[in-house]
DNA sequence: CTTCATCCCATTGACGCCCATATGGTCCCA
DNA sequence: TGGGACCATATGGGCGTCAATGGGATGAAG
């Protein structure tokens, strides 16, 4: 498998400490991600993590336009402000920063949200919540189109 | 990591020094910049903070325009008349002068802001509240997209 | 003489690196 | 088919190193 599939909660330790499903971190190998970037995503409170390459679409994104214009600058203030690198423990830990905890309200449990290319950090109740709003409002759709 | 990433907020001291974050000093190496080139920002209420290839870029810019136009008129006088040199001291602080003060309002704490090829020196209060309104504004222009 | 910047050294708290343990699942063999 | 050895993952914690910070001493400048 080399995509981001399913989800998975993890607890955070006394060091602030949480372990990336193994699933993920195949992935990982396989894609041949060493240095995680992670940005607080535009849509969700939910932190997301990737390889170089979401950093490099991001940028690409920006030179298309006029470096100097203000939406360029406002995108690199998220994107490279609002972004970090971070790199996985020799477990597969990561540290829960207060950059993540802040965003995202997560406290002492992690759920990890695969998204194909890339995975999310959600505050598990957030997740449970917003991914039940999801269905209900695909259900809806489905009538729609039906 | 060759880039300036993440953002990250340090104390000045009772001398008004303020340590650079190790992760953009590492950055600095790298790059071999030795001497920081230090603007006010055209757009947002933070000093920038780069090599002397962020100088050379501007002046590109302003040569690529009417060298004349009351806008390259106006850029010269930002970045050449509204620039300072800086250096580090040994421990990788700089001295937050009344020159970063008065137009970013920093007090007694500096949020580092990466930003690609230079980094910025915000007071942190501001950050957060520019961010998130360039996250509302970046939402609605995704909706509008999609 | 006073003020302020620079150099140097001390402290402390966080993080990275390492090893230990638990828990749950799988595979093999009797 | 049931039991047990084995293994991988998730989790806990010790310890050394380094970054961030504080502050004294020295030197230059007004």
């Amino acid at each position: 498998m080399n995509r981001f599939l399913s989800n998975a909660t993890n607890r955070i330790d006394t060091k602030g400490r949480v372990s990336v499903p193994a699933a993920f971190r195949s992935v990982l190998v396989e894609r041949n991600i060493q240095e995680l970037y992670c940005f607080q995503d535009f849509v969700f409170p939910a932190i997301s993590v990737g390889g170089l390459d979401l950093l490099d679409r991001f940028e690409r994104q920006i030179a298309a336009d006029d470096p100097f214009s203000p939406a360029a600058n406002q995108m690199s203030l998220l994107i490279h402000g609002g972004g970090v690198f971070m790199k996985l423990d020799a477990e597969g830990r990561l540290m829960v920063t207060d950059f993540i905890r802040g965003f995202t309200g997560i406290t002492n449990e992690v759920t990890f949200v695969g998204r194909a290319d890339h995975f999310q950090l959600w505050q598990p109740e957030a997740f449970q919540a917003l991914q039940a709003q999801a269905r209900e409002e695909r259900k809806l759709a489905g009538r729609r189109s039906e």
